[in-house]
DNA sequence: CTAGAAAGTTGAATTGCTTCAAAATTGAAG
DNA sequence: CTTCAATTTTGAAGCAATTCAACTTTCTAG
């Protein structure tokens, strides 16, 4: 069953993405050297590119692992919201930027971000907007249960909603990145202020 | 006045431009090569490095030449906005797409984008950085003027509510940018549909 | 007009990601 | 235990952006 050849192979994919978590962080992106990272992984170069077609995709390794995470998380709240349309989207949202910075750092996100755009035709490109796709459903599947309770006015659409309030939190995300003195905290306020703004215009009492 | 020194700096800088113009359009911003570029402005590599610090800032000179223009254009609207919410954002937002592509390319968007983000505290990312909080600005600027007008209820802050508008219509043009399928018809549907969510939501009549 | 300083140009060297042909390792069959 | 095919690893070579010390050109003053 697990032969020699899949336990290497396992191992060094485990140690390949641990020397890259670890060299990113201390590092950073753009500064970890591809030579330094297989140093750390204890394989060659070649074998680093074995496993991830380039750089980019080991990082978006990471933001994988991240954003997994936070979907999964997000999705408990989608299952059973708190009452009242602002706390709800206030949760999910604090639930995302608290959970933004557990593997990435704001320079690795900023990479992660600027790769997802410039190749978005790549592998790459098309997982990361998936993730964005994940999140944006998420954020609309719980409109849309809101409106069920009757929470948010059931005549606007929770795609269009969803898409508008998602636009605006990941947009807002960018700016946080794009700032190294932003703390989370002024993100999720800004954010809540903005969100009660969106929701608030629809919502039911 | 004018010394030959001066007049040959500033052709070869016009020079230079034109070439980058010239051969992000047909190769590809990545693919274009600094000694292609140099070649065709006449100069070589070593010069065109002390005309612009690195290849990102000679697109964000194209970058800065189109978007001064939309905030010209855009200006005038605000200045002197068609009558009703919904039609003076429809329009301001129809101007900025309509004139995104005449210097740059979808693929020089997303390479510009993606610079931005990724060197955020370089004089470059803080260039653009300034010019998207002049739109942002613009955005703004209309919806206190159609308060004034009262055709926006007066109670919600322009501030907030024009970035909300400003941060869906930047993320939705980064969404075009990404997908080279998408017309520009495409997103000024999508995005009028949301503008009007979000106006609508607290326009007067 | 000429010498020297100032400003600008040049392209070869450097750097770091990526590729790829040769070498090494592992698994399977006899 | 060999043999050989399949898989994997390896690191040197290739490529494109960027730097920099030597060289030119332009300007200024005498």
């Amino acid at each position: 069953m697990t032969g020699l050849r899949e336990r290497q192979k396992a191992d060094r994919q485990r140690r390949i993405l641990k020397a890259a978590v670890t060299a990113f962080r201390r590092d950073g992106y753009r500064a970890a050297r591809m030579e330094d990272l297989a140093a750390a992984a204890e394989v060659s170069v070649g074998t680093v590119y074995n496993y991830y077609p380039n750089k980019g995709d080991i990082l978006m390794a990471v933001v994988a692992m991240e954003v997994e995470e936070v979907l999964a998380q997000g999705d408990a709240l989608v299952v059973a919201p708190p009452r009242g349309a602002a706390q709800a989207l206030g949760a999910l949202i604090d639930s995302y930027y608290d959970h933004s910075l557990i593997y990435l750092t704001k320079e690795m996100w900023r990479h992660a971000m600027a790769i997802s755009i410039e190749a978005a035709e790549t592998p790459n490109g098309r997982h990361y907007a998936a993730l964005d796709a994940r999140l944006c459903d998420q954020v609309t599947r719980l409109l849309a249960g809101l409106q069920t309770r009757g929470e948010i006015a059931s005549g606007c659409s929770a795609e269009l909603l969803g898409r508008v309030v998602f636009n605006n939190l990941n947009q807002m995300f960018m700016e946080f990145a794009r700032d190294e003195a932003m703390s989370v905290e002024t993100l999720k306020n800004l954010v809540r202020a903005q969100t009660i703004l969106l929701a608030g215009t629809v919502s039911v009492g």
